[in-house]
RNA sequence: GCGCCCGUAGCUCAGCUGGAUAGAGCAUCGGCCUUCUAAGCCGAGGGUCCCAGGUUCGAGUCCUGGCGGGCGUGCCA
């Protein structure tokens, strides 16, 4: 049972957890059960000892007999285990573990060992895997559902990163097609407008501020270039539409040629604006996958004819139909409309063709819940063609609102209709966004509190966290001022000095780390690791007070004892290194000092 | 109509593979700064886990059927 040793090693507090399974299950096997699954983890309330396993309930059935009487079998069993000092039966037959100081402490000492890999494992292997994720359309600023969907992609590549795979972030964009052409008239519109001239936004057109920009910006280079003998080339290019002698166009429809160098610019302008937020919001992308290439490089053909060899398509209607029911879609799909033109579900198909035949066997998709119509017949249309039927695993979303005060509020400015990204965190910056982005489970509507965004105190969860680690790194550098204490004075220090309650919660909480990270990574769910760090600052922040002058000083972590404050600042040295190796995790800061605005920083 | 997601404290939400008395933050109430550490801490109150059945030693968690909300249901992307 591999399987379960795994499972429990997940759960409790590292190398104790192996030895302590393995005597439990040599116990079990001594009663007649061999084999049992079961579980062996940190109990939520510490009174309930320091791990506690659940076997007796799961043998009961097994074996006949009350889960009370196997609890005490097992536990006169236990006796003397290695690193135990108590094994008590509680509650309907519970199994409680109390450990020796010098375990529970023990774990202070990996931590430091491991510094800032601590947290790692090596599930993934070394094996590929593709997150893609925003893969906006460049018709518009990101909004805030992008901001999510960066802030949620690239937490879940880290996650994967840390738990042993070889992350590939990749972003596709549709840079032609429908939309494409009503952004390219829409700045065709407002360049006519800007000279004077009457146009209007076409139907289903963008009506963005930022549509008026590039139609400036356009007609700006334009004139540029015209002054600019080196620009031959796409001189003449542009000269191939009648009326650009003036550098603007003249009345009448557009031609191909001016809506075709007009597209190619905004196209341009908004990819590096859009480039330039993800920027701001620390998010990297290795390729930018863009359509275009799926028919350049024959793949929409290609995919068209392997589609045709499966005998699953028909003609009806003058269109070309796929039989994605056949793989559970709901309703059968025109992949070639009865203009000629593909859909878009027939270069989706291709392009995740490129995701397999460049060697990844594992990728997973972040969109918004709002295409999830999309995934079955993707799934289908790649089924026919001989995949795998789970492939692509998906993260759905849902929206994000913003709010203050419980009522909705909007600042779009940029966009007209929704509030960009750039927007948000210019108003609460990249550290805030990207926590409150990740802080709820994906398929939770997200309601963005602009109000407690706003606040610097620790209400905000964000500033708890890197508020607790600053404190640490306060505590670090009095000890060497105060003390003259280095870090190798905490190295050597004895763990099982480590016996107030708080401080053996803390220990143990920080070697539930790993364990952590390896369920959010394979749940995809950063905001597992939010609450983990919010649940280890807490606690690091009780046992911080507990030290107060005025409530215990014997607590606090800088005492006068050498081996002591050895113990205590080994601790804050790993509660530290836990924490910032949490919030780099997610792409925030881990600042050493907190400096409000408004405050000089010093105290 | 059908499909997916959601429904847990006044509010925003966690709740791991079915486990002990269902948790956190905010809000409310009560304590704690003549500073070794208040961007704080300690404590209290607050629950029909949407409803009804079922599965079992045990259900917020799994199953079935309802109710309520969101999204989707194109030869749009």
């Amino acid at each position: 049972m591999a399987r379960a040793d795994k499972r429990s090693g997940d759960r409790s507090a590292g190398a104790i957890g192996e030895v302590v399974t393995r005597a439990l299950r040599r116990a079990a096997a001594d009663l007649g059960a061999p084999g049992a699954d079961f579980r062996l983890e940190r109990p939520r309330d510490s009174s309930h000892g320091d791990l506690a396993s659940n076997i007796a309930l799961a043998l009961a059935s097994k074996l006949r007999r009350p889960p009370r009487e196997i609890a005490l079998a097992l536990a006169a069993k236990l006796e003397g285990t290695a690193g135990v000092r108590a094994v008590e039966v509680a509650g309907p037959g519970f199994l409680n573990f109390r450990l020796e100081a010098a375990v529970v402490g023990g774990a202070v000492r990996t931590i430091l060992r491991a510094g800032a890999d601590y947290g790692r494992s090596d599930e993934g292997a070394g094996r590929r895997i593709m997150v893609e994720f925003v893969s906006a359309n460049p018709t518009g600023p990101l909004h805030l559902g992008h901001g999510r969907q960066a802030a949620l992609g690239d937490a879940i590549a880290s996650l994967l990163e840390w738990s042993g795979w070889r992350v590939h972030r990749e972003f596709y964009f549709n840079d032609a097609g429908a939309q494409i052409d009503r952004l390219a008239e829409s700045v065709w519109a407002r360049c006519r407008q800007r000279s004077g001239r009457d146009a209007r936004i076409p139907e289903g057109g963008y009506h963005g501020e930022y549509v008026t920009d590039i139609a400036a910006a356009f007609l700006e280079e334009r004139r540029g270039r015209r002054a600019s003998p080196g620009e031959a080339r796409l001189e003449s290019e542009s000269t191939e539409a009648p009326g650009e002698e003036t550098g603007q166009a003249r009345a009448g429809d557009p031609t191909s040629g001016d809506l075709d160098s007009l597209r190619d610019f905004a196209v341009r302008t908004l990819r590096d604006g859009q480039k330039r937020d993800l920027a701001a919001f620390r998010v990297r992308f290795d390729e930018f996958y863009p359509e275009t290439r799926l028919y350049s490089d024959g793949r929409v053909a290609a995919t068209i004819r392997a589609l045709d060899e499966t005998g699953l398509t028909r003609m009806e209607g003058g269109a070309k139909w796929l039989e994605t029911t056949r793989y559970g879609d709901q309703k059968d799909r025109v992949m070639v409309k009865s203009d000629g033109s593909p859909t878009y579900f027939l270069p989706d198909v291709a392009y995740h063709m490129t995701k397999w035949e460049r060697g990844f066997r594992h990728v997973v998709n972040v969109q918004g819940a709002d295409h999830h119509s999309t995934v079955d017949r993707v799934r289908a249309g790649l089924q026919a063609l001989g995949r795998p039927a789970g492939y692509p695993e998906y993260v759905l979303h849902q929206m994000v609102t913003v709010v203050r005060g419980g009522a909705e509020v909007r600042f779009s400015k940029r966009a007209g209709s929704y509030t960009t990204l750039a927007e948000l965190v210019a108003e609460v910056g990249t550290d805030v966004a990207r926590y409150f982005f990740l802080m709820r489970r994906p398929e939770a509507h997200l309601a963005f509190d602009l109000e407690l965004a706003l606040d610097q105190s620790d209400r905000n969860p964000v500033y708890k966290v890197q508020y607790a680690h600053a404190r640490l790194c306060r505590i670090q550098l009095r000890a060497g001022r105060q003390f003259g204490d280095d870090p190798a004075f905490a190295a050597d220090a004895d763990p099982s000095l480590l016996r107030t309650p708080l401080e053996r919660e803390v220990s143990n909480q920080l070697a539930e780390f790993p364990g952590f990270l390896r369920r959010a990574a394979a749940a995809r769910a950063p905001h597992l690791v939010c609450d983990y760090l919010e649940r280890t600052a807490g606690l690091v922040n009780s046992w911080y007070q507990a030290g107060h002058p005025l409530r215990d000083p014997r607590q606090r972590a800088l005492v006068a004892d050498d081996d002591l404050r050895a113990a205590r600042l080994a601790l804050v040295g790993a509660a530290r290194i836990v924490l910032a190796n949490g919030l780099a995790l997610l792409g925030l800061d881990a600042p050493e000092r907190m400096v409000r605005d408004g405050d000089s920083g010093d105290r």
